[in-house]
DNA sequence: GATTGTGAAGAACTTCACAGCC
DNA sequence: GGCTGTGAAGTTCTTCACAATC
């Protein structure tokens, strides 16, 4: 299969949240425009995007939602079922660990870590909670392949050595600190703080 | 001034969080390449992107933290203080709430809204907190520019569409649902399911 | 030696435009 | 009329390479 470029892999993950509502709420078919219109992109771009997944062609009629959504998944491995963890349970993180939608995506909040004992005893949920100090025996044994970092920035970097040695494959980094891994491991970054930085940058700068 | 590529935008917002923190712990001067190990990108970018902010040129040393902060903020105008309130104080939407450092950064929480009349009562804060009906008439007294979305999937558009309509200038969305605004409205997204399949996808996509 | 600054080259991505299909 | 699929064209962004500076 030929390469995706980058932005096309994550627009056509939005598309498969989009084909997943769709799909729930019983629509059979729909077009590139009005997938566009739903994640922010033109006709072009997503009828492009879905010309990488080598779908056997029926040129002509709007995508069958269920057949698109399978051909992504099966391009992307969606339906590979992933496990993930969280480190750090402080606001945002015990937030995440609350979100029960995750588990009919595909993944599995299999553990959380805490420096606190206090902590890990008093927070009430059905995921397994550890010590910080059992985070790379604990990704070993249950096959974590995810790391969701919600320390405090200070210890951020700390934690991404840890899982990066333990083997992880991919970090989502929930702190306002931004960490350094080695390439062949996946980094995404959700800082507030940046993102409100951007939308400021970006509000100034459309007046021009 | 010259046009900045939107993703050299993005990269200098992050370059502007690492000089706070460098400024505060004392660094007075850096180089580009170390610039680059930090926010995930090469010298030959970092210098390309500092290259459209126009500085007075200094060539051959590194760049003096303070200087540099100071352009950066005042290219894309960074030290303009800057009102966002949060709609939906759920877990994610009230650990927004409490994160005290966007003081710092010249952003100012300026109101809550929630549905629920018990929230708004029991949610301790010093921010203003307010239902939801009277969302426009507080965006527009107190000047607020950017909304910060967290309500639940299905009322995201509709809460977007009220934002729109009381004049917001930017909208953090983060729901899970996807949302469409007017060009002239900037938008960014936190989706934490999306972001999870993004890495998956890369996960897989990597071993080719 | 180290660094920055920048035009030019290269790579990556998006849009166009139109053939082919329903 | 609508739509998809896709090579070609266009645009945007990144990297290179090297002069200039310290």
């Amino acid at each position: 299969m030929a390469k995706i470029p980058l932005p096309a892999v994550d627009r056509l993950c939005s598309i498969y949240g989009l084909l997943e509502k769709l799909e729930a709420q019983g629509t059979k078919a729909i077009s590139s425009g009005e997938i566009g219109r739903n994640i922010n992109a033109t006709n072009a771009t997503v009828r492009k995007d879905i010309s990488y997944l080598g779908m056997p062609s029926v040129s002509g009629r709007d995508y069958e939602v269920k057949k698109l959504k399978g051909h992504i998944s099966k391009a992307l491995q969606l339906s590979k079922p992933r496990r993930a963890c969280i480190i750090g349970l402080g606001r945002i993180g015990t937030a995440i660990l609350a979100y029960e939608k995750f588990k009919n995506e595909g993944f599995e909040i299999a553990a959380g870590f805490d420096l606190s004992i206090n902590k890990i005893e008093r927070i009430v949920t059905p995921v397994s909670l550890f010590q910080i100090s059992d985070l790379e025996a604990v990704i070993r044994s249950r096959g974590i392949e995810i790391g969701i970092i919600c320390v405090p920035p200070e210890a951020a970097q700390n934690t991404a050595d840890k899982l990066v040695s333990a083997g992880i494959k991919g970090i989502l980094n929930c702190s306002a600190a931004v960490i350094s891994v080695p390439e062949k491991v996946i980094l995404r970054n959700i800082d507030y703080t940046t993102y409100l930085r951007v939308i400021s940058a970006n509000i100034s700068l459309l007046k021009r």
